[in-house]
DNA sequence: CAAAAAACATACCGGTTGGTATATTTGCAG
DNA sequence: CTGCAAATATACCAACCGGTATGTTTTTTG
């Protein structure tokens, strides 16, 4: 209960960072819509990138973790979450949302080669999330739901790549519908690529070898 | 001869702003770097958003044209000519490089939701790019090297984005290895989803259907 | 309740930074 | 050579911004 202060300086700022960057966050700017003074922002945080840090640890950490959450020690089913993450990102996505971008995708860009702290704990982020996706496509594998000869390191890196590709490309044409026209491109690619099709094999009209040994 | 000055204000700003992005861009530094005073800029500049706005007419803008150059007005073998642009961008990658990341990312999300004016001058080179792989895929398609049911503006899309995708992940893990692991990635979906496969595929008979109308 | 520690508040600072006002030089047309 | 405009130099500024030093209140604890 007496952690309010430092809760609501988190929180507020973390939103700034949303909306500008870290490097835009101004302290002050925060401090004062707040109500509060610098005396109390500086008894919780040493300084201005102790707070970045502590955003990323207690904020975006978990907020990225739980994205992928229902993936977890999940042994079958595993592509149809997977789709369900997807599509929950595509149609959870706002104009608003989108001409901001993913926080996580802006702050890797900004801060990455700025601070090597941050790169560190932007790297744990992004690696957590790799490791989940990596781990669910084992599983969807040995459950027969995604192709065998598919690397799973490789396709959870293409898959976290391409959201944030979604992203950046959407943010700067100022495009929902940008957003959603790759969104749906990632997912027609990951059915084809990555999951293993009920029945009928699509893709051209050939004929198709199923050489997976 | 005599915009000597106006020029290696340009290339040197440039210099930085793929060092560091443009906010991090300090005019005052360059100006003593170059020797000059500030005089000389702001005779050239009416301002730094000015200088920036330059930046992306004059020399991002032809790099990133150039980028796809060899696509142009090519009606055979542009399949090829993309697998090799790709696998130029792989391979000339330096860990260096790697750590910045790619200066029209960087700036699209650093700049676009910031000033209006950055945003539009990039989606200008975003927009140049994928037009010019759309053409290109077009021709592919006509050409029988790429599958006809692939959506050409999407796919061009998805093709920008992937790569920005790879250099934003790689520059946080800090890792040309993840920056080529990535790109494989990438290449290896192109292959499958975007190209007609050549060799191996059971083609009804003959090698090649060139059924180029 | 008293001492101490935690939680704030107030005032101030110093460096940075983009920008301006103004002066001086250079280049060149007539 | 003159005169004028482009080009460059010099000095200065005002705002911003993160940070600190120090003081006051509140809460906890022995």
């Amino acid at each position: 209960m007496t952690k309010i202060t430092r809760e609501k300086i988190l929180h507020r700022c973390f939103e700034a960072i949303c909306e500008g960057g870290f490097t835009n966050l101004r302290t002050d700017k925060e401090i004062k819509r707040l109500r509060i003074t610098k005396g109390a922002f500086y008894h919780y945080f040493p300084g201005k990138l102790d707070l970045g840090y502590a955003v990323i640890d207690e904020i975006l950490m978990p907020m990225y973790t739980e994205r992928w959450a229902t993936l977890e020690e999940k042994t079958r089913g595993v592509a149809v979450a997977l789709s369900d993450i997807i599509e929950n990102i595509k149609v959870s996505s706002t104009e608003i949302s989108v001409k901001r971008g993913d926080v996580l995708a802006n702050l890797m860009v900004e801060m990455s080669n700025e601070d090597e702290g941050f790169r560190l704990k932007l790297e744990e982020v992004l690696e957590t999330q790799v490791k989940l996706i990596q781990r669910a496509i084992l599983n969807g594998k040995a459950a027969g739901e995604m192709k065998p000869q598919i690397d799973a390191r490789s396709m959870a890196y293409s898959l976290i790549g391409q959201l944030q590709g979604c992203y950046a490309v959407a943010k700067t044409r100022n495009s929902r519908d940008v957003f959603t026209l790759m969104m749906n491109a990632l997912q027609r690619q990951l059915k084809e690529v990555l999951f293993v099709s009920a029945g009928t094999e699509p893709t051209s009209g050939m004929g198709f070898q199923r050489m997976t040994a």
